[in-house]
DNA sequence: CAGAGTCGCTACAGTTTTGTGACAACGCAC
DNA sequence: GTGCGTTGTCACAAAACTGTAGCGACTCTG
């Protein structure tokens, strides 16, 4: 599963620069040209990595922080700071602006990849697992494995990576379209009532008789992956 | 006890990608972004090996070897060179420069890995894992031979670093170009199919009729080494 | 209760991905 | 040079997966 980066830059041309080399390095990438834009986005998306840059119209860089991990969703999202050289760069450092780490511009990409690859792998493996399990199911995104009860399940690729995005986001609904955007991708075009035909083929995979079926289908909205109660 | 290894690399790219394999191989690792700082920290952390570029900024690396050998905790403390290709590598072998041995860039990591394991197992026997086991089938690293269950089984050369870098890792999935990269060298340009290719001769020669396979295919990701369960 | 909307399921044709045999090129020992 | 083992690429076949359409069941609304 590609790791999903949200870039809240304000000027175009870094923004699109950006954008196209995180793409290039295997990125997921989302652009929130404002602060108002980037919490919308990040409530939506829920990005595992935020690329912020310290001067911003509106709701200035490090607001965003305070704001992001403020909320439950994306308290522990792991944040980037972008500062330009001069820009109170001692009390980035010395304050506490909950950002983890912070890149000066001007930037080489290979250093931002660095970085952005060393935060990742920091914070990554304390918060989120390689291995997600909810109720009797097992997920290990390293290995490629899902269990349920020490069964083993064989998944294709997409009913793979939609597993993985319901088990990552328990309990809430997420529509067809998003679906779509997130674990299709969100520039391919398919018909929305084709997640319904993945969800079958996961539910079918994923239950015997007995078991709960932990894909709630919520009318008229979407699905949902329930933790078992 | 994780051996301690120091790398000495001004550029950040190499440096991190040296840092992230070396720990997923089991190392503990400290960096260095040039001379002094190499041997500020060789002096605190007292490395059992040292990972060096031959080209630095301020301090050559030569000239930290040279400073290492002259101290009495560090004189003992093995070193291996990076030197990029006609970097005058006959000099490098020629004059003493008090590495233990050296590698020319570009590399792959398994051949780096094989490099330090060497280099370790004359200095510190004991530190240096020699044989990978993995079920029924064994790997000698040093005698360069692969068993299954007392069948001795014939590789070539890349099947034989293929196998050796999945055993490191069971379990673990990892796309045709991540092997491209840690098996064959991470700037040498193949076809990454040819991996699907070394993958069937490695299970030809591995695998009688009643034996498991134990390489795991998953499509569209890449291929994981199993251990039996 | 009719009609519209929504969803589960199946079948299937099309596409993508993987396994594999053949082959030419290469390096190396002799 | 000759011979042998190894390597990377290609082409084709097999296997796995995907998206869509279509039908019936069910639900809501008026």
């Amino acid at each position: 599963m590609k790791p999903q980066v949200l870039v809240v830059e304000d000027e175009d041309a870094l923004a699109t620069l950006l954008q196209y080399n995180l793409e290039k390095e295997g990125y997921q990438v989302s652009v929130a040209g404002d602060g108002e834009d980037a919490l919308m986005q990040a409530e939506e998306t829920t990005p595992d990595l935020v690329l912020v840059d310290w001067m911003l119209p509106k709701v200035s860089g490090i607001e965003v922080c305070r704001r992001l991990r403020g909320r439950q969703e994306t308290a522990n999202v792991p944040i980037i700071m972008l500062t330009a050289r001069g820009e109170e760069t001692d009390r980035v450092r010395g304050l506490d602006t909950g950002a983890d780490d912070y890149v000066v511009k001007p930037f080489s990409m290979t250093e931002l990849f660095a970085r952005i690859r060393a935060v990742l792998r920091r914070i990554r493996p304390g918060l989120a697992e390689d291995v997600i399990t909810a109720g009797d199911i097992t997920m290990d995104r390293v290995a490629h494995r899902v269990k349920r009860s020490d069964r083993e399940i064989h998944l294709g690729p997409t009913e793979f990576r939609l597993l993985d995005y319901l088990m990552q986001h328990p309990g809430r609904v997420f529509s067809r379209e998003q679906l779509l955007d997130a674990v299709w991708g969100s520039d391919v075009y398919v018909e929305a009532r084709t997640v319904d035909v993945h969800v079958g083929r996961l539910r079918k995979a994923l239950n015997t008789k007995e078991e709960r079926d932990p894909i709630r289908t919520v009318r008229s909205a979407g699905y949902a992956f329930d933790v078992n109660a």
